[in-house]
DNA sequence: TTAGTTAGGGTCACATTGACTCTAACTCAG
DNA sequence: CTGAGTTAGAGTCAATGTGACCCTAACTAA
C-alpha cells in the first residue's frame, strides 16, 4: 500500500542515480487525500472531526503516520486516482471528493522531489467504519494529530481551515449525513466543524429558510423524547459549483 | 518561450517511444498562469478585465493562443516556477500570485499526458504594459476569449468564476490598483469584475467601515471636478490567509 | 399521572443593506 | 467674477437578516 513510492521511482529515468542525476529528474507526481468523518468523541460523546491515517512501513518516516496517498497511474484522472487509492489504502469510498491544493515545496521528501496534489473527502458516519483489515490504518481526532510524516501536518491544518471556511456558506454539511437527518443532527455537524455551540432555534430558522433542504413526512423514532422530523437535502450536487469538470471527455488540455 | 514542451519531453524516459511506451511514462508536470489586469474598454473606456495570451509557435495547436506556461524546473517551488515563467514569456512580474487549480484530465494534450498546476495573478494597470518585444503576446478581453489551445478556455472560465467569488468578501481588489487610489477607482474595480453597477454612496459606506483601508491626507488633483481623497490599503498581505506556505524552508513533505 | 426533555414556534433589539436625497467642493465657460 | 455642471461625500428611511431570548407542544420514562 505504501510501496507506491518505490513503484513510481521504477519508471523514473534515474531510479538509483546519484544526487546530481536525481536533481535533473522531473518531480514525481503523487495524489493524497484528507478524509474527514464525524465520530463521537471518546469523552463527551458529542460528534467531532476524525480522519484516518496510514502507518508508513518504509523509509522515509517509517513507522510514522501519514495521509493515504499513492502514485498517479496512467489512464485515470486525478480524481479517479484519489478515489482508487483511497479504496486500496483505507477501504473507504467517499461520495464527496474534491481537490484541495497542490503542494510542491522543494524539500517535502528527503530523497526525491515530489509534488502532491491533495484531495479532501467527507464520509458519512455509517460508511466511515474501516474494513479493519489492517492495523496500519487508524482514525485520529482531526484537531489532535501530530508527528505526521512529511509535511502532512501542514496539509491537515490547511484542510481543516478550508473546511471551516466552506461551512459558512455552503452545502457541504449534508455530506456528513445520510439521506434523512434531523435538524439537530445537522446542527451537530456545524457545531463539530465550527467548534462552537449554535442556538437551536436560530439554526432552525436559518436552515429552513435556505433553499435545498426540504422536510419529509417521516420522523425519527426511538429517542427518549419527542420525535424530531426528518429532512432531506435536495440541493444541487456540489462538484459542479466548486470546480471545473476537468474529467470531461472531449477536452484536450495541457500547459 | 513555448519550447518547454520539447524540453520537458527531453528528460522523460521515452521521448520518442511509441504510444504504448509513452503511456507507461509518468505524466509531465507543467505550470501555467492566468493573469488578470484592468484596462479601459475600447468602446466605453470603462475598465474591464483583460488577460495576456501567448501564441503557440509549435504543434500541437500551432498558431492558436494559449496561457503562458512552462515546465517545472528543479530547485524552484511551484510559485517560483510560475513567477519565473511569467517573466520569461510575458515580461510581467505580478505582485499577487496564487494557486488556482490542478488540471489533470487524461486527454488534455494530444501527444503526452500533462498535468498542469495553474496559478492566477493580478497586475496593476501601470505594470500591465507588455514589454512588447514580441508580437506573440497580446492582451484579450477576459470575457471574450475563444478558440484557445488545449483546455485553456475552461481554465480561463474557472479563473473568472473564482475571481468573482473571491471579490465578494476579500481584499483582492486592491491588487489591481496602486498604493494610492480613490474610492471611485476602487468601485470601478468591483464593477468591472462583478459586471454590474454599484451605488457610490453605499459602496463608500461599505468600504470605509471595513478594516484594512485608511484615508490619506492626499487628494487626486487634475480632474475636472471636485478632487477626491486618496486612500491606502493597510490590511494583511493575502497570500498567508488563503494558502499554506508550502515554500517554507524547513518542511519535508511528500505523498 | 407526572416529571423530564427535546421539538419547534414566536418576540424583541440590533446591525446590515439597498434606494434615495441633499449639500459641499471643485472646474470650466462666459 | 459669476454661474452652470459635475462629482465627493454625508445623511435618511425602510426592509431584511441575525443573536439572544422566551414559550408551548409532544413525546418518553417512571
Amino acid at each position: 500500500m505504501s510501496e507506491w513510492y518505490q513503484h513510481a521511482a521504477a519508471v523514473l529515468p534515474n531510479p538509483s542515480g546519484n544526487i546530481a542525476e536525481r536533481r535533473m529528474a522531473p518531480p514525481a507526481l503523487a495524489i493524497s487525500t484528507v478524509i474527514f468523518a464525524l465520530k463521537p468523541s471518546v469523552n463527551s460523546g458529542r460528534p467531532t472531526l476524525w480522519l484516518p491515517l496510514v502507518r508508513r512501513i518504509r523509509e522515509p518516516f517509517k513507522g510514522q503516520w501519514a495521509l493515504p496517498g499513492g502514485p498517479l497511474v496512467h489512464d485515470e484522472s486525478l480524481q479517479e486516482a484519489a478515489s482508487r487509492n483511497l479504496l486500496e489504502t483505507t477501504g473507504l469510498a467517499p461520495r464527496y471528493l474534491e481537490q484541495l491544493y497542490a503542494f510542491g515545496g522543494l524539500h517535502r521528501s528527503p530523497s526525491q522531489r515530489v509534488v502532491s496534489i491533495v484531495y479532501w473527502a467527507l464520509v458519512q458516519s455509517e460508511e466511515a467504519e474501516l474494513p479493519g483489515e489492517e492495523e496500519n490504518v487508524r482514525w485520529f481526532r482531526a484537531d489532535r494529530v501530530q508527528g505526521l510524516a512529511f509535511d502532512h501536518q501542514e496539509i491537515v491544518d490547511y484542510a481543516l481551515w478550508r473546511l471551516r471556511n466552506k461551512m459558512e456558506y455552503a452545502s457541504i454539511a449534508y455530506h456528513f449525513l445520510g439521506e434523512y437527518f434531523t435538524l439537530a443532527q445537522l446542527r451537530e455537524v456545524y457545531e463539530a466543524v465550527l467548534d462552537r455551540p449554535l442556538d437551536p432555534a436560530n439554526f432552525r430558522r436559518h436552515v429552513t429558510n435556505a433553499a435545498g433542504i426540504e422536510p419529509s413526512d417521516r420522523y425519527l423514532q426511538g429517542g427518549k423524547h419527542r420525535p424530531p422530523r426528518l429532512y432531506r437535502y435536495t440541493g444541487p450536487a456540489p462538484s459542479s459549483t466548486t470546480a471545473p469538470n476537468s474529467t470531461s471527455a472531449e477536452n484536450r488540455g495541457t500547459p
